[in-house]
DNA sequence: TTGCCGACTGGATATATTTACAGCATGGAA
DNA sequence: TTCCATGCTGTAAATATATCCAGTCGGCAA
C-alpha cells in the first residue's frame, strides 16, 4: 500500500473510527464535516486518492460504499495508563469502614472494579462508596464510588477523605489562621470546624475521581 | 433480546452477512431483493420489528443506518477491529456533548478508556465528554465522561443523550400530554420544549454512568 | 366474529448521497 | 517556466435510500 500523506491518513482514520462507532462507513458529507471541509467534494477527492493508493476500495454509486483495505490495525492511541502495581486485580471498592480500622483492611473490600487510572487526575489506590449527600454541590452523590489516592498532605481547597474520630468523611479542605475546617458542598450540611485539641483528624487520602451508575 | 421469527432471523442474518461481505449494512432495497420481496417496504417493516425487539438499532434517515445489537459482533473483515464490544480496547471517548447552550458536536473518537462495565447501570457503548453545566443538579458536571448506552427508547424521567438537529445534549426526559420536554437540572438553564413538528429529536442513548477526575 | 400481528405489494415522496464540472492556491519536479 | 499532485470551495444533477400511505392475506386469540 502506497504511503499516505498526513491528511490522507486522517481521512482513513476517520473512516475506521466511524466504522467502529456506528457500524457503517461515513458519507462524503460526514467526512467533510468531521475534518472541517466546507465541501463534500474535498472528501471525495481524498477518497479517490486513497483508493488509488490501495488504502480503501470504493463501491460505485453505493452509499457509504467504502471498504478499508490497508493493514494498520486499530491501536490504543494515547498513553496506556500505567498502574502502580496490581493492575490485574483492579481497584478495591471499600464499603463502610469500621471505627479505627484501616480503610484498606481486607474485610472492608466489597469487590474489585477494573478501571483505567487514566480517568483520574492521579492514580487512585482504592474506591470508596460515598454515603450521604454532603458533597452533592461538588457532583459527588450518595452511592458514588470515589477514587482515593493515599497521601500525607492536602492542599487548600482540595476534596479529600478524612477520618474524624470514628467517622470517615469526604469534604473540601480549608485551613486559615483560625484553624482547619472541612467544608460540605451542600447548604443543608454544616461545615466541620476541627478542634485541634479535642478532635483527632487524620487524612485518608485525596479524592481523585468519581464513578457513578445512572439508573 | 426478544425472540425472532424465522423470517426475521433471515433478515438479521442477511444484514450480518452483508456487513461482513461489503463492509456496510444493506439498504432496504438490497434486503428485499436478497430475500425475494417485491417491495422494499417489506424489508422496512422487518427492520422496524427487529428494532422493536432489540435485535438491531436503526439510524433515522441514515442510509444503511442499521446497527446489529444482538449476539456476537460480526468481524468486519479488513483491518477494522470492531469497537463497541469491548473489553480489550476499552470504551471509546467520542466528541463532546453540549449540556449547556447547545454546541456543535463533531463526532469523533478522541481516545479510549478501560472501564469495567460493572460500574454502570447497564453496559455502556461509549463515553461522551460533557460540556456545560445544565445537569449539575444531577451530579453531571462540565468535563465529566458520560457512559452512554445506545437504545431506541427512553422512559419518563431517565437521563439520556439527545440530538436536536445538529446539537447533542444531555437532559432528563419528560413526556406528557403536552408533548416532550428535555429538562435541565440547573435552575440557570431553561428546559427544552420539543416541537414535534419543527424540531428533529433523536435519541442517542441512555446515560448509564459518570466518570470524573477530581483535581 | 372481531381484532391484532406477521408478511407482504405498489406507489409516492422527501432526503441522503454520489459524482461530475469549474475553479483556485501551493509547492515540488521536469 | 510548465506540468502535476495535493487540497480545497461551490453548484448542480443524477441516483440511491428511507419512509409514509393504503391495502391484501392468513393465522391466532379473545
Amino acid at each position: 500500500m502506497e504511503k499516505l500523506t498526513p491528511k490522507q491518513q486522517r481521512v482513513y482514520d476517520y473512516i475506521r473510527d466511524t466504522l467502529a462507532a456506528t457500524g457503517a462507513p461515513p458519507t462524503r458529507a460526514e467526512i467533510a464535516e468531521a475534518l472541517g471541509f466546507a465541501s463534500a467534494n474535498a472528501a471525495q477527492a481524498h477518497l479517490r486518492t486513497l483508493a488509488r493508493k490501495g488504502a480503501i476500495e470504493l463501491g460505485s454509486r453505493r452509499s457509504r460504499g467504502i471498504r478499508l483495505l490497508g493493514g494498520a490495525p486499530i491501536g490504543l492511541d494515547g498513553p496506556v495508563a500505567n498502574d502502580d502495581d496490581h493492575t490485574d486485580e483492579g481497584l478495591a471498592v471499600i464499603g463502610r469502614v469500621a471505627a479505627g480500622m484501616p480503610v484498606l483492611a481486607v474485610e472492608h473490600i466489597e469487590r474489585r472494579v477494573q478501571v483505567s487510572q487514566a480517568i483520574f487526575s492521579a492514580p487512585a489506590d482504592y474506591l470508596l462508596t460515598v454515603q450521604g449527600d454532603s458533597m452533592t454541590g461538588a457532583g459527588i452523590l450518595d452511592g458514588d464510588l470515589l477514587g482515593v489516592r493515599r497521601t500525607t498532605d492536602v492542599r487548600e481547597g482540595q476534596i479529600a477523605v478524612f477520618r474524624l474520630g470514628d467517622d470517615v468523611t469526604v469534604k473540601r479542605f480549608h485551613r486559615d489562621r483560625d484553624g482547619i475546617r472541612l467544608l460540605a458542598e451542600n447548604p443543608d450540611y454544616p461545615d466541620i470546624t476541627v478542634d485541634a485539641e479535642a478532635d483527632e483528624l487524620a487524612l485518608e487520602g485525596l479524592a481523585v475521581g468519581v464513578l457513578r451508575a445512572i439508573s
